[in-house]
RNA sequence: GGCCGGUUCGUCUAUCGGCUAGGACAGCCCCCUUUCACGGGGCAAAGACGGGUUCGAUUCCCGUACCGGCUACCA
């Protein structure tokens, strides 16, 4: 790398931010970190009537979650502030206007509704190089006619002047030479009529003064990048411009297409990487972080939808992915997400991980649920004995409650069955023989069990389960005899004649 | 419709002309486990199609088919 590569995410603020926009930050981010360079975020709302409050303030708090930090950005600072597009509104009408000037683009009065119209009237009407010779614009009109519209206000836009038959290309990162024919591309509006620049016109501009070396994007991109390449080449040189990468899609499961909102909410999954909510519907969007995931296997699974380093590994840590990630292993196609395969990551992200690093939020998914945790070292120590049956994060509560509260419920119908007086009579010299025991550790507690039972003329196999369904409610959760040294001598009393107690009415 | 992009097991993917096509998730079977998991072992499962180029094509080229993206004063 010949130069310290600054690259940018640049969302427009309208709403939660979904799988594939964390995927385009994460790809920028790694390539940015590898090569030693910054990552700049920049917040493109130069469509005011798109604008939700709150989206903005959500996209750093998803990025702060994944540990994708930026470098620059508005709620960073940095050296090309302002980072976000509308309070540099000023700065584009300069270069669209010496677009106009070089004939590279002009001046189009047609309003939107007379579009509409046309659109309704012709099928597949553009505004290109053919139709514009027959509508409002400073190329049909007298220049006396242009410059009284111009003075007495008159809205309008600049739209670029797409070449005669010319063939734009450029060399894509992972796609390699892709080209277009001019005659294919229409005249894209550059600068809209209340002034604010469209994203072509603000990507270019943007990119060339924050000095953006290599610019990263979804595919759905890649039919407008002749704009942008023709922008570069009149605005600032070819020479100049970042090096383009367009990123593979990320499908949706069954059938094809993009993925969007709306197929996790069909199929049950998230979508968006944390919980968003509407704020003039209200409606509500959860996120992979509310559903229990961890932001190392999020961003884990994430880099293995349309990369891998080339071996069989396929966990890898943020740190692991920067020293990794290379743009050449990225793939051209589209990838169909998978949320089991994503629930995989997590459970393994679960078992890797000290019970430490995540121990917080499991404690605010037990208190939601009404259990409030006063002993970490407890809590810690049943997170290390329940972790590896746990895939998501919120398994933790079903999995864990137990050992802080009696359980609401017995599976009586589990033991009934089988339930009889020499039974009952086992339970109730267990008690006695767990009152006298000096050492209260699950190997001594096994060994009484058995003892117990060899001397009744009872199968151990027989007893377990009624003890764990007394002790936990169900059956689930670890070793029984691991569950009864936690709960500790007291409890583990407790549990068995309330459970005796029910089986005897 | 037009333009652009893509095409290896159900899914994510390895392979940079030599393949008995490897791994992972999911599925099925077995083992471990006096619960449920974890774990271990195994089974099943793929190069869209047709032409070239080549001693040899999954790999390179062309065509076809299929899939997708875009086609706004949205990004």
């Amino acid at each position: 790398m010949s130069k310290k590569p600054r690259v940018r995410f640049a969302p427009s603020p309208t709403g939660g931010l979904h799988l594939g926009g964390v995927r385009t930050v994460l790809f920028n981010y790694l390539f940015a970190k590898h090569f030693g360079g910054d990552f700049i975020v920049r917040i493109e709302d130069t469509d005011q009537t798109r604008f939700v409050e709150g989206a903005e303030d959500y996209i750093f708090e998803t990025l702060a979650w994944c540990g994708l930090e930026p470098d620059e950005s508005p709620k960073h600072g940095g050296p090309f502030a302002p980072y976000r597009q509308s309070e540099r509104k000023a700065i584009y009408r300069e270069y669209a206007e010496k677009l106009v000037a070089q004939g590279y683009a002009y001046y189009a009065f047609d309003t939107a509704e007379e579009l509409d119209a046309k659109r309704k009237e012709v099928p597949n009407f553009q505004y290109n190089q053919i139709s514009r010779a027959a509508l409002k614009n400073s190329l049909t009109l007298l220049e006396a006619e242009v410059k009284s519209l111009l003075d007495a206000g008159t809205k309008h836009v600049i739209r670029i002047k797409m070449p005669a038959n010319e063939e734009v290309k450029f060399t894509d990162m992972i796609r390699g030479e892709v080209s277009f024919n001019s005659d294919q591309v229409d005249d894209k509006v550059l600068l809209k009529a209340d002034g604010m620049p469209t994203y072509h016109l603000a990507v270019v501009v943007d990119d060339h003064l924050m000095q953006i070396t290599h610019a990263f994007r979804g595919e759905e991109w890649l039919p407008s990048a002749p704009v942008h390449i023709l922008l570069w080449q009149y605005l600032f040189g070819l020479e100049n411009m970042p090096e383009w990468a367009h990123l593979p899609l990320i499908l949706k499961p069954d059938g094809n297409g993009k993925l969007s909102k709306r197929d996790g909410d069909r199929l049950g999954f998230p979508v968006f990487a944390m919980d968003w909510t509407d704020p003039k519907t209200g409606e509500k969007t959860t996120g992979f972080k509310e559903h229990g995931f961890l932001p190392e296997a999020f961003v884990n699974m994430l880099a293995m939808l349309g990369w891998n380093d080339g071996t069989d590994n396929e966990i890898f840590s943020l740190a692991e992915l920067v020293e990794k990630f290379s743009m050449e292993r990225v793939h051209k196609s589209g990838a169909k997400f998978d949320y089991e395969k994503a629930k995989w990551y997590n459970s393994e992200w679960i078992k890797k991980l000290p019970v430490s690093s995540y121990r917080l939020q499991v404690t605010g998914m037990l208190a939601a649920s009404g259990i409030n945790i006063d002993d970490n070292k407890k809590l810690e120590t049943v997170l290390e004995l329940i972790k590896d049956r746990c895939t998501l994060l919120t398994d933790f509560v079903q999995q864990s409650s137990f050992f802080f509260k009696a359980p609401e419920t017995i599976d009586i119908a589990a033991i009934q069955p089988k339930w009889n007086e020499q039974k009952n009579m086992f339970f109730l010299e267990l008690i006695r023989a767990f009152e006298l025991m000096q050492s209260w550790d699950h190997e001594a507690l096994e060994n009484e069990l058995k003892e117990l039972a060899a001397a009744n003329q009872l199968k151990p196999g027989e007893l377990m389960l009624p003890l764990r369904i007394m002790l936990v409610g169900g059956k689930f959760g670890p070793h029984v005899f691991n569950i009864a040294e936690i709960l500790g001598r007291e409890e583990t009393i407790k549990r068995i004649q309330h459970t005796l107690q029910l089986l005897t009415k």
